[in-house]
DNA sequence: ACGAAACCGGGAAAAGTTCCTTATTTTCCC
DNA sequence: GGGAAAATAAGGAACTTTTCCCGGTTTCGT
């Protein structure tokens, strides 16, 4: 096997991308045949090149990380992405596997884990980093939030997700470039299916959930 | 000195008095001479018995712990008062101490603690459970959250409260018998001071100085 | 290809917010 | 005690947001 893994490199932050870059150039094992910054690029640049695997942040502008995923994995059913996020919660792991992602690990997990990821997915295998899931088989007692959440389509988890941290609907409609109204209907959707009343509400539940850091 | 020390009991939980009657009593030293359910109750108590010492819960309904403090503090500004709550929170601690209170223990402490704390505030003593005020002399570079709330008034720390934990500013209205606009205006107001635009950001705040649980 | 679900937003009525203003009460200081 | 300052309470008017209902397009699975 002469020939090395091919991959790309998506992050918004060029610095990231480039430690990155170096980090997986290392091994000898894989070289990175392109990066881009955005999900747009990012589907475009898949195409072009055919990468046997797919390294991705979670958190872009734009369409995110997760409608990235999705976009590639139904353009290319056989696609190799694997997720590298700031996230270590259960929520977005299992909404990044469920997206098709075949591999997550977070930003600051051992730097050979990002091989060993790589080299574990390539096999077809679906690598996650150790303690990611633990939460999840369990048959935890309580949080039907979780289950509700995890069930809701990727335009109604990001108007959830940006209410919660805080955003006025205005502003989440300017970020998502939606009309305000639009916001407006996914938020009382969103708060209907939560049995909620308010918006701070949803706040507390991502908050136990543990969505939101710092 | 045959004479023992006199105190009265004031919690909304009847099995919690019983339960703290008995171990006060258990001394020697302390005799529970009244109990009162809520606020209203506590202050009536305390000019018919005059106690030497008030070991009373903050969260009551009605007008609150806090209020009551201050209230029995007005019509004798001798009185010695002694918190023991749930919470363990600084902004707690500090308001309580501002409102008069004498000391401070959690719910969860030592039960010798109880004794201790009485007598000291007994010699003059102003008893705060240890670590609770840690954080609060120690400079701490950011959350001047923290600080802007401690100056809160009664009125403007219950809608922050009420309004962050999720309530709707109709039912805080309803809570605290105000005028909806009233509650409104208030909202305005605490947003301003804390410079945020949502109600949203206000929980987020209560949250990260620990103020809410569960 | 057909139904289901997701997605987007218009319109109208209800609810909530902001800003300004007024008034009473409490508190604090000299 | 008298007066300044702060807290408390709320009305009115303009404005924004939210809710509810609806119709339209795109996309997906079978």
């Amino acid at each position: 096997m002469n020939n090395k893994i091919t991959a790309v490199l998506v992050d918004d932050h060029a610095v990231v991308r480039a430690g990155f870059r170096l980090l997986l150039s290392s091994g000898d094992k894989i070289e990175v045949v392109g990066e881009a910054a955005r999900g747009e690029q990012a589907i475009q640049l898949y195409q072009e090149c055919r990468p046997d695997v797919v390294v991705m942040d979670l958190s872009m502008p734009g369409i995110g990380g997760l409608e990235t995923i999705r976009r590639i994995v139904q353009r290319d059913s056989e696609a190799l992405i694997l997720v590298f996020s700031v996230h270590h919660e259960q929520v977005y792991v299992s909404r990044a596997l469920n997206a098709g992602a075949k591999g997550y690990i977070t930003k600051n997990s051992a730097p050979e884990l990002l091989t060993e990821a790589i080299a574990a997915i390539m096999r077809g295998e679906c690598f996650v980093e150790r303690g990611l899931l633990k939460n999840q088989q369990d048959p935890q007692p309580s949080n039907d939030h979780q289950a509700i959440l995890a069930e809701f389509s990727p335009r109604e988890f990001d108007v959830f997700r940006l209410l919660a941290e805080g955003m006025t609907a205005q502003k989440v409609a300017d970020q998502l470039c939606l009309g305000h109204k639009t916001v407006a209907n996914y938020a009382t959707q969103i708060k209907k299916k939560l049995q909620v009343d308010t918006t701070t509400e949803l706040a507390h539940i991502a908050v136990n959930l543990g969505m939101l850091q710092r």
